[in-house]
DNA sequence: TTGAAAGCGATACCAC
DNA sequence: GTGGTATCGCTTTCAA
């Protein structure tokens, strides 16, 4: 009677055993091929295949004192532009053979939680997407790399990736001021988000400084959902006394709220009212196509990953804006006289 | 000098110096301090907190052979309901100390990959989410369970979980037919996944064998995406010769689609054509609300965790199918005369 | 109750 | 160009 229980898998010496060479030598075929003779090459090779050989990542990780993992908080994993910059996130790491977690944050118990596990695996870095302000990465050691986007956090002590809101929201007010509009509303989420909040500011602002226009408290709206408030919003603005011409919101889900409402309401778009997003979620993803500004995600997740993996990039903190567009749709059109 | 270099991350040897012990007792207050003294065990874990000592992960795998981690592989991160799916893994994942691996599958080249870094990391077990008929996971080692939802693999030897489409189309054929409908059109989309193709037989059997309603070629229209082409869908529809009074569409994504374009077009919804979806994304996420079919994401998440982490279900395969249900909203009405 | 030592599986240094 | 061997950090028998 044999002993030998059936291993699932093989281990290095296994295969070392059954091509007749050592461990070295089946690593090196494996890991610096060219520093062995073809015949040897050939012969382990032809082993390792034989027996559909994975080499254990637990072991290497383990030698290498890294997991080679690269991990995004998200705060919002229904959030449809996270998720796309989440997708783009995920092809460059399988590109460059990083495995991605995704680590969904409900709140800074389990934000600290997942902190920890990604230092007792040793993670390349963090990518934090959104969320309330913190001070939970202050002790984080230096060979994790932080990287937030539309988030602060508690010192500017690490990288950052940020769409230029405040150039989005000009854009914006010139194209909407060049249709003749002067009475735009801005609808915030009730959930201030970094982005939102900035872009709230930009709004503030450029209203009166850059397009001399009146700032109006009661043109500035705070909702707590998206698209099934739509009606709400159209219907609080319609019924001001005073009712704006075009409503710039926050998002794009929003707006495509505000676009079932109006339109519910007997309202067309853009002739008695012009409707605005912002994110540039999906350019098809709307009907009728949305005016909005398209932050690029390629663009952001590219700046987001190189913080963590480019040894050069990463060697600094770096805080980098990326351009937005405006993408003009059909919910946009001259202001109503 | 000192040629000591400042460790980033303490090891079990040093907190065992720091406290005057040895490693293993260390271990044994982190992992089952009953077997320890109180007086060592309140020494050594001083030192852990003063230190903030994490024990490495890494070595902890590969002792342990598995790295603990539950891999999902996702065919389609933008669809919402996937999202809605993996969120609800997500947070199933933490409560119960695993890890979530999302992994985005762009085709069957990415899919192998992942299933081997799967393997070399020896996953618990694989969430195979929507895609394309494989045999991908023939030669997948035992210890990895295996478990698909809305997908057929090469076999149905591994455990799947699938909400019952069979149930959901006729309940919405019953309302519809008891809302007076008769012409009930099928808004498909072109890529046929395989829950959406399931769906579409369904209807074609219910609504001829049960309902006694003529199955009309032209009521089936295959069509390529989401939200944008909703106008093309109406415009279809009505179009033909003997227009539908409802449509079902696949998914709730396209269903708003078709509302926009039907509103667009000046159509009143119910009044003149009736909408159903299929997802029950998310109760709040429509306007006006959208009669759909529900399938409880919490359910399927469950079930599909449980096939891999419950060791009595993870033992035997398992087919689940969950129960749906039907929301009724204001997009469904009585049908026009 | 505690400590010493073997090993998990792959790597890389150092001889040959 | 190839093989022996210590090593990564933790867990776990086995003795004391």
């Amino acid at each position: 009677m044999s002993n030998e229980k059936p291993k699932e898998y093989l281990g290095i010496r296994e295969i070392a055993k059954l091509a007749h060479v050592s461990p070295s030598t089946v690593s090196r075929v494996i890991n610096s091929p060219e520093r062995t003779s073809e015949e040897v090459r050939n012969q382990v090779n032809a082993v390792i295949k034989k027996y559909h050989y994975i080499p254990n990542q637990l072991a290497k990780n383990l030698f290498s004192k890294s997991s080679n993992a690269i991990a995004v908080f998200i705060h919002d994993m229904t959030n449809a532009y996270f998720m796309l910059l989440l997708k783009e996130l995920s092809r460059l790491a399988f590109e460059q053979k990083y495995t991605l977690l995704t680590c969904n944050i409900n709140n800074s118990q389990v934000e600290q939680e997942y902190l920890d596990y990604c230092q007792s695996i040793r993670t390349k870095g963090i990518i934090v997407v959104d969320g309330p302000f913190t001070d939970l990465y202050k002790h984080t050691p230096p060979s994790i790399k932080l990287v937030s986007f539309d988030r602060v956090m508690d010192s500017w002590n690490h990288s950052s990736v940020t769409a230029n809101q405040l150039q989005g929201i000009d854009l914006v007010l010139e194209h909407l001021v060049g249709l003749g509009h002067r009475k735009i509303a801005y609808a915030a989420d009730k959930w201030k988000s970094y982005g939102a909040n900035t872009r709230k500011h930009a709004y503030q602002q450029l209203i009166g400084w850059k397009y001399n226009l009146p700032y109006r408290e009661d043109y500035v709206g705070y909702f707590e959902c998206a698209i099934p408030c739509g009606l709400d919003i159209v219907n609080y603005y319609m019924s001001l006394p005073d009712p704006p011409t075009a409503i710039l919101c926050t998002n794009d889900t929003m707006a495509i709220g505000v676009l079932m409402g109006a339109q519910h309401l007997g309202l067309k778009v853009p002739e008695d009212l012009s409707i605005v997003g912002f994110d540039g979620l999906n350019e098809n993803f709307s009907f009728p196509k949305l005016t909005t500004v398209k932050q690029d995600y390629h663009q952001i997740a590219r700046h987001l990953f190189d913080n963590i993996v480019d040894p050069v990039k990463a060697a600094q903190v770096h805080h980098d804006v990326v351009d937005v567009s405006l993408s003009i749709g059909q919910t946009t059109g001259p202001a109503k006289r």
